[in-house]
DNA sequence: ATGAAAGCGCTAACAT
DNA sequence: ATGTTAGCGCTTTCAT
């Protein structure tokens, strides 16, 4: 009999199986979009977990609040999914629409409830240290390019970079604060507002390297010389800043580590229901190149 | 009763119904990795495409043969997924390992087999583009950077350069043509040696754009001036190449259409099995920025 | 140890 | 139209 098994090349159906168990062996990961870096990465890292521990993953975007809801309440009312890995960095609503009495991990924003676990950067001590490198590079003046103010790691990486300037004896002037919307025109924009309005500043740390990437080409394109006159420190290292002219200084975020993590965690949850208050925060990489340094006399 | 359903807001058992019917509704598209860009676009078209549909799409990575094998294997035999989105773009013997008697299409790789359908650019005509640009600006002596040459797409962007200076009445000289193998470094290196070895070139045409960001790294650090004195032109239009300075001439591909392409043309496969001889070839389309100009007198 | 039977929650084919 | 039943391919329980 097992003979023929494998010369048959046997396998069970999965779908007569999950039937019997009452386990689908899927899980889904739900984000606003599967290619930008960062989700892809996390979606990458999640995927390689669960196929090591035998899963598998569902990729989904939901770009709309809509579409969210609908997705989470189908995928878990069919029982297609077993455990679900959310990506919603932003404060709304969404987050009430998260299921309690489903394995569910929040990934890259917190949870609301301290039921569910999430696996977060540590945002707001990453915001402090891409800081506190310009300030020990002797810069006093630092402009901050915010992402739009209704996501999470926003006000983290913010309230680090205000930490920082604080602990620092530096005062902190509203006119520095610009917000963007993670584009790159929005850094380009917010550099030019920050020089129109006559703000003197030496240094600039943008919440994205998009936006870093923005805000170097307004320099530039008014002739000032990064980093000689202006510093310009990003966040995400995203792939090919390095190549930039000058190569971006970044803070690097491990996402695959954190989509790793968090399907590890979100697996535990559903075979042990092991339902512990666990909030992990992955710790952030200064990477200094060359788009930052001593600030010149501007 | 309906009244009933509705209060208790119901939703069938998936499993069941899947198993009742025979039909999993699950998609998977398999791809060397999830995070590069022009991978994860694909996986982004498809799966919204899929979900138009009511189908879900397993995300599954393979980098390496035996994973590949395998998953193909496991996720047919097991029944767990109905159709397969495969990118391969390498020249091996993964194509091989693709089963004929079970809803296939390709991604950005043309099938090897009559039956299975395939969704690729059309990079020969791409390839042609490109060079044809530089041509029109005046230029005539133009180096190649290609990427592995086990891949289909680089055998295709070649013949199109190749077709393009021989219907232009310019001979080949093999020392342009320098090969690499995507990275930037190896876009740098391509540039190093074309300089070494003192062949004089006025342009170069990259075969992805991170090839060609390096290569301008390089140009630019010799002293060499982008477009005045060489011009570049990459391939892909990578998100952030258009706020590099020059900002990258490149041919962009619609990966998100061909996902969305490859994903209808699966279900048409598996809901008709409508095993006809599809070969779809998507168009790229130029996007000149500041990279390439007249050539100079260098 | 091996084998038989019940049942997972649906759908489809039948009978009323 | 409505109700009933067999069966999808496994796992698990119970009997041999």
């Amino acid at each position: 009999v097992e003979r023929v098994i494998n010369d048959l090349d046997f396998r069970p159906n999965a779908i007569a199986r999950s039937m019997a168990k009452g386990r689908s062996l899927n899980l889904a990961c739900i984000a606003p979009n599967l290619s930008d870096y960062t989700f892809a990465r996390i979606i990458e890292g999640a995927q390689v977990a669960a196929m090591g521990h035998g899963y598998y993953l569902l990729a989904a975007s939901a770009a709309v609040v809509e579409t969210f809801t609908h997705l989470i309440g189908e995928l878990i009312k069919s029982r297609h999914t077993e455990g679900l890995l959310v990506i919603n960095p932003y404060r709304d609503k969404r987050h009430l629409e998260i299921p309690i009495e489903f394995p569910v991990v929040l990934v890259a924003a917190a949870s609301r409830n301290p039921r569910t676990p999430s696996v977060v950067l540590s945002d707001q001590q990453a915001g402090f240290d891409a800081t506190k490198h310009l300030i020990d590079l002797g810069h006093s003046q630092i402009a901050l390019i915010t992402g739009p103010s209704n996501e999470d790691c926003v006000r983290n990486r913010t309230k680090g970079y205000l930490r920082c300037l604080s602990e620092h004896g530096i005062e902190t002037r509203t006119e520095w604060i610009q917000q963007g919307d993670w584009s790159p025109a929005s850094g380009t924009n917010a550099v030019r507002n920050l020089l129109n309005q006559g703000t003197s500043f030496s240094a600039v740390f943008a919440q994205n390297d998009r936006m870093a990437l923005g805000a170097m080409k307004s320099l530039l394109d008014v002739g000032l010389r990064v980093p000689q006159d202006i510093s310009v420190i990003g966040f995400d290292d995203m792939p090919l800043v390095s190549y930039f002219q000058p190569a971006l200084t970044t803070v690097r975020q491990d996402m695959y580590r954190i989509g790793q993590l968090a399907a590890q965690t979100l697996i535990q949850l559903i075979e042990q229901n092991n339902m512990s208050h666990t909030q992990f925060q992955i710790p952030a990489e200064l990477v200094i190149r060359d788009s930052t340094g001593h600030p010149g006399r501007i």
